[in-house]
DNA sequence: CACCCGTGGTC
DNA sequence: TGACCAAGGGT
């Protein structure tokens, strides 16, 4: 199936902006920390002015990194923009400046998981690593395991099936990655595959046994109406927009529930993402 | 391992 | 219209 799979992304892929060469290992490395989670063409603008703001790790790492919570945007999930910052610094002091290339090494940077580790590897460096995305395992779970979705949680059985089929030469195992990555996300989809525009639609198990419906427990939804999450991305929004630190009374509008607010806002500040300052005032993190 | 963490688009 | 989904990580 890699033959296939692989000419099928030569021919389709995107020309997306961290595939570039000239994006280099931090530009990866960037794009790889806002996509967790958040589609590409909302991350594309980001991205883009990121680079150009910090086009090297120390200019990030130079910053406070309230700044980087302010430029993150409405990307969601803004801690990732202070892992993203205390990476740079991490990359600065431990690494000279350069992204390392070594999993172990990339592992041990804050917000960098399995997957991040071996994504950077891969794609920066053109290392042999098993990537395991959404897109990827849900891929392997329709051609391989011939189910509709793969398990809730990552198993021991989906990281040895993607080790037996990761390429045995680098450059070949890198381009593995990111083609079935890309066919995942172009063609097979979670809600409604292309089936029709598969390369490998003949061999896929799934489609073999008549694509049947998911089966067995319901995956987790995510709720999120009243939620502190949104309680949280409502008292951010108004501190990304001020220019001057922010009276309580500012937050105090966002949301008329007492206790849930005071208790977002202490997640916020026990986050790092909120500082309160000495006055009753808050503001981004200068620290 | 289950749950928490944002935001917006889609069918 | 509301549930589902999107290149996860940390605890």
């Amino acid at each position: 199936m890699h033959r296939p799979v692989i000419d099928w992304f030569d021919e389709h892929a995107r020309d997306l902006p961290w595939r570039r060469p000239e994006a280099g290992p931090w530009g990866v490395m960037v794009s790889e920390f806002m996509l967790q989670q958040t589609p590409v063409n909302r991350v594309l603008p980001v991205y883009e002015q990121w680079l150009a703001r910090w086009p090297r790790p120390a200019d990030l790492a130079a910053e406070p990194p309230g700044e980087a919570v302010r430029a993150w945007g409405r990307l969601g999930y803004p801690r990732r923009a202070l892992r993203l910052h205390a990476a740079a610094c991490a990359i600065q002091e431990r690494h000279g400046g350069e992204v390392p290339d070594d999993h172990a090494e990339l592992l041990a940077l804050p917000g960098v998981g399995e997957y991040t580790a071996a994504a950077v590897a891969s794609f920066a460096f053109g290392r042999r690593h098993p990537v395991l995305d959404t897109n990827v395992r849900r891929v392997f779970a329709r051609v391989v395991g011939g189910v509709q979705y793969p398990p809730n949680a990552t198993t021991a059985a989906e990281r040895r099936l993607a080790r037996e089929l990761l390429p045995a030469d680098e450059p070949t195992a890198a381009r593995w990655a990111a083609a079935t990555m890309e066919l995942g996300a172009l063609v097979c989809t979670a809600r409604t595959p292309h089936c029709a525009r598969c390369p490998v639609t003949a061999r896929c198990a799934w489609r073999q046994a008549g694509s049947p419906a998911h089966d067995g427990p319901p995956r987790r939804g995510q709720t999120y109406a009243g939620t502190d999450r949104q309680v949280r991305g409502k008292l951010l929004a108004v501190l990304r927009e001020a220019t001057a630190p922010v009276p309580q009374r500012d937050l105090d509008r966002v949301w008329d529930e007492p206790v849930q607010r005071a208790r977002a806002l202490d997640g916020l500040v026990a986050d790092g993402l909120v500082e309160p300052l000495a006055d009753g005032r808050y503001r981004l993190p200068l620290t």
